[in-house]
This record gives C-alpha cells, sequence and structure tokens, in this order.
DNA sequence: ACAGCCATGTAACTTGTTACATGATTTT
DNA sequence: AAAATCATGTAACAAGTTACATGGCTGT
C-alpha cells in the first residue's frame, strides 16, 4: 500500500471520531523504511501526485510475524486513577468519595457513548464491533473497582 | 517532602518490583519548580547532603485540586492485542486461533503472579491492595474479551 | 469560490524513561 | 571490601503526537 492508503484502512478498522493523523503515518513508515523493514518505489497515478508504494521485506516479514506471536504484557500497575485516590486519602480522607463519584460519573457516561457508537457500527465490521466490546467491559471493571473502593472506604475509613 | 523520601513514597505505594526511578523524580519536580507549583528550600542534614525540601504554592495547590477532581478518560481505542488480531484475521485467518491462545497464556500468568503479590502485601497497605485487585479486574476482563473473539471467530470465520 | 479529499512529507513539542555522574554513610 | 542506602542532579534517547507546508483535483 501507499501511505494515504494506509491511513484509510486504519481509519476504517476505527469509528469515525477517532481518525488516525496522517503525518504519524509517514513518520512510522519512514522508520520502517530506514530499518529495512519496508521498501518504497514510485507509482504513477495519473493527474494525482505519484504514490510511493511500501512493500515489506523479508526482513520485515520475520520481525512482523515475531512481533504477532509475542504477547503484549497488559498488567500495568501505573494508574492514574489509582494515583488520586490513594493521594486524596492521604490528605483529604473526607473527599475519597467525591473523587469516586466524580470517576464513577465519567465511566458510566462513557460507556453510554460506546454502546451507542457500537449500535452504529455495520453489521460486517466484526473487528471494530469487538474492539468496542472490548473497551466496555474495562470500563465495568473499572466500575466495579470503584465499588471496591468505596466498600473499604466505609469500613476503617473516615475516622481514622 | 525532599527528592528521595518522595521516590520512598511512591516506591511504598506499589510492590517491591515497581520501583520508581529515582531521575523521574527530580525531573517531575524540576518541572514543578519551574511552572511555580512548588518552592523549593535547602535543609541542612548533618553528616549527609543538604536537602532540597519542596513546598507546594498556592497555585500548585490549585492545579493539584483542580487535577483531583477531573475525571480520567479511560476508554481509550488504541489497543495493541486488537491491531494484532485485527490484522492477523485479515491476512492469515488460520493464525487468529494462535494469536488468541499465546495472549491467553499470557493473560492467565500474569493474574496467577498478581495474585501471589497480593497474597504477600501487608494487611495495613489498604491502597495497594486495591490496585492490585484493580488490574486483576481488568485482566480478567481481558479473558472475556479474548472469549469473545473464539466465539466470533468460529462463526462466520475461518472459510471466509 | 470554497471546502474537502488525495497525496506527500518535515519540524517540533511533550512525556516518559533511562543511564550516568558524584559523593558520603551504613550495612553485610 | 563490597554492596546497598541516602541524596542530588543532568544528558540523552524513544515514542507518540501534532501542526504546518505543499499542491492538485473534485464536488457543491
Amino acid at each position: 500500500m501507499h501511505g494515504y492508503e494506509l491511513k484509510r484502512s486504519l481509519d476504517a478498522l476505527l469509528p469515525r471520531a477517532q481518525a488516525v493523523n496522517v503525518g504519524q503515518v509517514y513518520t512510522a513508515l519512514g522508520k520502517l523504511e530506514k530499518d529495512g523493514d519496508v521498501e518504497a518505489e514510485f507509482v504513477p497515478n495519473g493527474e494525482h501526485s505519484d504514490r510511493r508504494v511500501y512493500t515489506i521485506t523479508d526482513r520485515g516479514r520475520g520481525r512482523l510475524e515475531q512481533w504477532l506471536m509475542l504477547p503484549v504484557q497488559r498488567g500495568d500497575l501505573r494508574d492514574e486513577v489509582f494515583l488520586k485516590l490513594a493521594l486524596v486519602r492521604r490528605t483529604r480522607t473526607d473527599a475519597v468519595h467525591s473523587v469516586l463519584t466524580v470517576q464513577r460519573t465519567e465511566t458510566l457516561q462513557q460507556i453510554q457513548n460506546l454502546t451507542l457508537l457500537a449500535q452504529r457500527v455495520p453489521a460486517d465490521q466484526l473487528e471494530t464491533e469487538l474492539l468496542l466490546q472490548g473497551v466496555i467491559l474495562h470500563l465495568e471493571a473499572d466500575l466495579h473497582w470503584l465499588d471496591l473502593w468505596e466498600d473499604r472506604m466505609e469500613s476503617g475509613g473516615p475516622k481514622r
């Protein structure tokens, strides 16, 4: 593919609002080319600008294969909401509940937005549908987690 | 607090393995000072090096308050596992199952590690316990999501 | 005429992170 | 004697991201 084509391909995977910045595609392709993972060649395009069409190299194919089969490490312990809650608990114990409520409201809002979005995804876009489902599952986990905080704050909480 | 003290404070919130790089604390404090959110003053420390003790300014306190009460937007649609699955489905439909299995194994492993870690957290470290619980909830959501993929791949899947 | 799409790319900024440099003290 | 802790900080790299620059074509 050429750069712009790739951008469109990526956009098609994501809901309308989340379009990719084109510049990023070109910087990424530049890096891949420098590393020898892809090769490019100009292909005339009639009236339009010529296209730089990229082809994956053997090296690139190998690295792609490796990347695909390498599991993603997902259990990151750095979490902004956690930081806020831990901090607020130590300095203004009484405000923990507010932070929890604000965050819960936001999360519910997000879930609603994404649910609406999911309903508008064409039935043939299986992947996009699954992506949204995944994000929603995470947000629901967040809600459970906020409830856990709330429970723990009540017992052994504000007075101490 | 002074820089090193802050580092220790942060470390205390996280399990042993996840210690903060000290350098980062100093670069962050430097930026806060430049922005006028904190002020520093040297305090002698007997035999040891003098300490630069930081104090929050009014401006800093205001910005902190804002940050605390601003909800974190959590529903990020960029997901590496999703990218892998979407890509592999389009180029080697038969390999989707392998990617799913690799990722599931990794996720189970992570959950086990974190569960063990959680058991070793002292009972008085409420926050750390909750942090680990949160990460585990997310990983369990990941497992559900991988199952969703598996289901959807079977119906309407490999042959197409 | 103006907006928007097609097509390329570069310069620059932010954030996160690490590796290193220095030097004294305390623990093993 | 070596390793770890206390304490400060800088230089530099990596990744992600955006804003801008250029120019032609297409649809309203």
